[in-house]
DNA sequence: AACTACCCACTGGTCAGACCAGTTTTTGGT
DNA sequence: ACCAAAAACTGGTCTGACCAGTGGGTAGTT
């Protein structure tokens, strides 16, 4: 192993062992290199694996601090290496909505042929649920909704891979986002989509219901890529450089 | 933002985006550097950066490797929900044959929209190899020309949900099945196929393109469901084929 | 005394070139 | 055709310099 891994061991021992509680700033770059007798290249490198990590955050002209390493261990589904590919990727977003169209709309597709009496009434029930919530709904009765039409296409594969898709849409796209539906127009236009839906898997009719479902999640990509143009922070950054912009650390 | 995060994005980028298969080979840190136009230390740190992050490894004196992100998340093959489906349904390879229909067609389209010089070349070299490989060529060129295809969609996610139903889908069907081109007839239209989807995506004809890579796994769909009919055993039982999981993750 | 401007001593960020240490390829002699 | 030495790669480390933000302190102003 290179000096450059022991080093970056070496910190992370010295972190998570001790004294160095999360927020804490760690010795300069200048003062590491001449305490471990190695060069300041060798400690940047390492500081940057740690950084890689998550361990730690950097900032220009103050130093580098130790991350709250908290939700990196309570919450490992989030760390997994797609999710990572994804940090800080926009386009990942729309690469993912651009495959969710596809599936969303084999599921209603399926749906439509496949739905028995128990996946109607499950929908129905989903749908109602839907309706009924007016302004500030929760994204909740959505996913939901769009739950029981999944489920409905008795495809496991399809169901499987749409789950990890919500869960990776969830995490990467800000909760005020998920519910876009600020605006009344476009909350109309949303709720008009779930009713063709809706009645094109009630009534069988397989391809409308493809289109429609297809149409909703288009809907959607556009809806996101809009907000993105007027300037919104549509992707979230998990643990690194997001935040501290905005909430600098703390100071002690 | 430093040069070296946005140095390590931009390679985190390209590795997703040029698809660059695990065990893959990236350029060496100087080529990089020119390339880029930065400096060594830079791209030394934003390796690092990658490497803490499990990325990449890197080995002294031969480069730097994409390291296995995939088996790590489709390391829960033992123990995945998914895979307990799997047990003793043979249906569900028709559910994943069914989902896989979908992304095919959708691969093959953005293919043919999207597909650069590079991809190109490559789909052609997989093309040849699929074209030479005469009598009981195993699935490995087939593999190859569908690889080379799905990596120039540019879409990430449609690369590693791909990759999943793959490995599903070898780990499920007898590998005799996977090459079910005995028959000189059955050969002659799986080759036919392969050559009117390699020449919809080189002339850019996308809906072509995308009817076609349906049609085809839509064949393969009703080979393996005639040959079932003709009492010959398609699946393969994960849980009592001893040790299958041995070694599923493919070297390079 | 309070406020502002500025400077200076920090911090990390980047660069250039050199050399060491492994690996692979080329080469040259048998 | 073979095998061993040499050359041409690869990453690993060091050095010393300079740029770019940050923060503290100090002198000058009000």
């Amino acid at each position: 192993m290179g000096i450059s891994q022991e080093v970056s061991f070496r910190l992370e021992r010295l972190i998570l062992d001790g004294g160095l509680a999360p927020g804490q700033k760690i010795p300069s770059e200048r003062q590491l290199a001449a305490r471990l007798g190695v060069s300041r290249a060798i400690i940047r490198e390492a500081l940057h694996e740690l950084q890689g990590r998550g361990v730690i955050e950097t900032q220009h002209g103050r130093g580098s601090f130790v991350a709250n390493l908290v939700p990196d261990t309570d919450d490992h589904h989030d760390n997994s290496p797609l999710m990572h590919l994804f940090a800080g990727h926009p386009r990942t977003l729309y690469d993912l909505l651009e495959v969710r169209e596809q599936l969303e709309g084999q599921a209603a597709e399926l749906a439509a042929q496949r739905a028995t009496g128990g996946d109607r009434h499950r929908i129905t029930k989903a749908y109602r649920a839907l309706e009924a919530t007016d302004p500030l709904s929760n994204a909740k009765p959505d996913h939901g909704f769009h739950q029981a039409i999944v489920e409905a296409s008795h495809n496991p594969i399809l169901v499987h891979l749409l789950n990890g898709l919500k869960n990776m849409m969830l995490l990467t796209v800000h909760a005020s986002v998920a519910n876009l539906n600020p605006r009344a127009e476009m909350r109309q236009l949303i709720m008009k989509q779930h009713k063709q839906l809706y009645q094109a898997i009630m009534a069988g009719k397989a391809t409308t219901a493809r289109k429609v479902a297809m149409a909703h999640v288009r809907f959607v990509q556009d809806s996101l890529r809009s907000l993105e143009n007027q300037g919104a922070e549509v992707i979230r950054m998990p643990l690194n450089s997001g935040n501290f912009h905005e909430n600098p650390t703390k100071r002690y």
